[in-house]
DNA sequence: ATATCGCACAACGGATACGTTGTATTGAGC
DNA sequence: GCTCAATACAACGTATCCGTTGTGCGATAT
């Protein structure tokens, strides 16, 4: 699968899963030490999380990363 | 859980599982086009891979990503 | 009309990933 | 002894991530 599909795929995945939680870009983004750019950009598929990133968004949103992947849209 | 932490960890796990399936680091690396040296780094904990980094090592040893977080220890 | 909120997009800069090269170590085998 | 394979570590350059700031746009409320 291309990298961008990827990147839009886990993307969506956790806005959706973010939106379920009921918090705002904003709200998850100061959960976790960011701002609601960062979150905006990885829900847009904009960028190339690394583990360590991915692993802290599981964290804010109270799931686990094992979670956000097995929801992921095959 | 520390950064240092989790990452040592999945390192570890793709180790092994490099290792199951009798692969040198050479080897995998050769397979998703990278070099010996980039394995290297990421099974000793180094580096923080991204999000595209890990889907190609999982596409490099043949399972999916969530087996490969699946099996890390806790 | 204006303010506020949620979201999107662009640009800058510091930090870091990653490929590359070179080198060291260890162990197996001749 | 020597050679080769596998792994590890360091340094350099390029590319990219990510935080920050600023701007803009639509919707809603006052």
């Amino acid at each position: 699968m291309k990298k961008e599909e990827l990147l839009k795929k886990i993307g969506e995945q956790i806005r959706v899963i973010r939106i379920e939680k009921g918090l705002t870009q904003k709200q998850l983004a100061h959960l976790i030490g960011k701002d609601q750019q960062s979150i905006q950009r990885l829900e847009a598929g904009n960028i190339n999380p690394s583990y360590i990133y991915l692993c802290e968004i599981a964290d804010g949103l109270n799931i686990s990363l094992l979670d956000i992947l097995n929801s992921l849209p095959t």
